[in-house]
DNA sequence: AGGTGGGCGGTACCTAGTACCATCATTACG
DNA sequence: CGTAATGATGGTACTAGGTACCGCCCACCT
């Protein structure tokens, strides 16, 4: 807060608005980091300090971003796996869908630059090895689970970009539901279905040897809980 | 071939070697491309003259690969679709496999330097573009149809890697015929098919307003019919 | 007032990658 | 056989991303 009242954006802040006008305006490879700290009004050292590269000033924090991924996988137990999964993917839609117009101008410059284009798949590959450890840890070590757990995981990448791309290209009406639809599919993919999908109403059983009688108890017990 | 019946290896073989020795010796980011021009015996220029990066120079043609695995989609008809994804992919595998201890080099070397993982999973992300495509075509316009093929692409590319990687790491002694499994759990999971049974025991409830009893009553039935 | 720590700016430096030009060997051609 | 054209090479100079370091200033604390 300065003496007349009036609040100072924080330089990261400037920087970002910076980056996306440029990019912008006169294209990512025209632009340096130069350009980038200029308009901003702060120098070049300070733009680097903040962010790693000058790709990363238009970039969400991934790091924050995957740190929640893995807390909310970490809290779960093994009866609530998938619940957990479409959760953290959840989580990830739903913090572009927050950043609005914001991320449909990094999608339409990600879409014209491959350098852009090529990290932007390499974090989201990060999102699909933590999904590949929880899904694989999940399974456990029975034979095949591993090829298992990797097709799982990148079909709950898979399903989550292509809800993404399609609310970015505002084809998408309520983006939330339409995960839940594709992950429902993702999920119906690795299941077999006690019985079609309803009225919002669909169990899952997985792989179980045991006593049917015994497993019927489970679930009821579970939804009594619940 | 010169005067004394030598045959003198041409300028971009021993760039990939030089790189590979010094990547390995020294590591990749200590690694200067003048570095890698010098033990070669050539000028800089040479070097960025026969690659795009300092990165390429340890990596396949991908160009070339992808072409061959477009051209083998391109030639199939609707009812051998599967047909040739499977052997595409084939191609990609055996490329690797064909390369041998170099194959290995590199994983050993990119799974070290993140910036070398990025671009190895860029390069994936290429196949899976073309997988996607050809398998789109395929399904047709079909509501849904866009989602099921990006999720079988990813399958795809991700049952390839994930073979690849097991052959990379000395624990496929046939990598061929276990990418013929893979693929085959991967087709089924798009077709339906009963799986093998497996041996978990996981039981998960989602979304289900109806009474416990009712449930478990579907679950019991659901697990008596398989 | 004086000290102190954090954010900031500037300078110098390293290196990837590009542009341009001079050189040289091979080959084609008169 | 001499010469011109072609293509690969190597050197030099330049741009720009990214790092390291240092000095400055401002806010805050004692």
């Amino acid at each position: 807060m300065r003496e007349d009242g009036s609040v100072t954006t924080p330089a990261r802040e400037r920087l970002v608005d910076a980056a996306f006008d440029l990019f912008d305006e006169r294209g990512f490879e025209q632009t340096t980091a130069d350009d980038i700290a200029d308009r901003a009004g702060v120098g070049r050292t300070t733009l680097f300090r903040h962010y790693r590269s000058k790709e990363d000033v238009i970039f969400p924090d991934h790091d924050r971003l995957l740190a929640a991924v893995k807390e909310r996988l970490a809290t779960s137990s093994a009866d609530t796996a998938l619940v957990a999964v479409t959760d953290a993917v959840r989580l990830v839609l739903l913090r572009y869908v927050e950043e609005g117009d914001r991320a449909r101008r990094r999608y339409r410059i990600t879409s014209r630059v491959a350098a852009l284009r090529d990290r932007e798949i390499a974090s989201v590959a990060r999102y699909q090895r933590l999904f590949r450890e929880f899904i694989a840890e999940w399974m456990g070590p029975a034979p095949g689970a591993a090829l298992r757990a990797e097709l799982m995981a990148a079909a709950v990448v898979s399903a989550h970009n292509h809800v993404l791309r399609r609310w970015l290209r505002r084809d998408a009406e309520d983006p939330a539901a339409e995960l839940d639809a594709a992950m429902a599919q993702v999920v119906s993919l690795f299941t077999r279905q006690a019985e079609p999908a309803g009225t919002g109403s669909t169990v899952l059983v997985l792989h179980d040897a045991r006593d049917p009688e015994t497993v019927a108890a489970v679930v009821r017990d579970a939804l009594r809980q619940a």
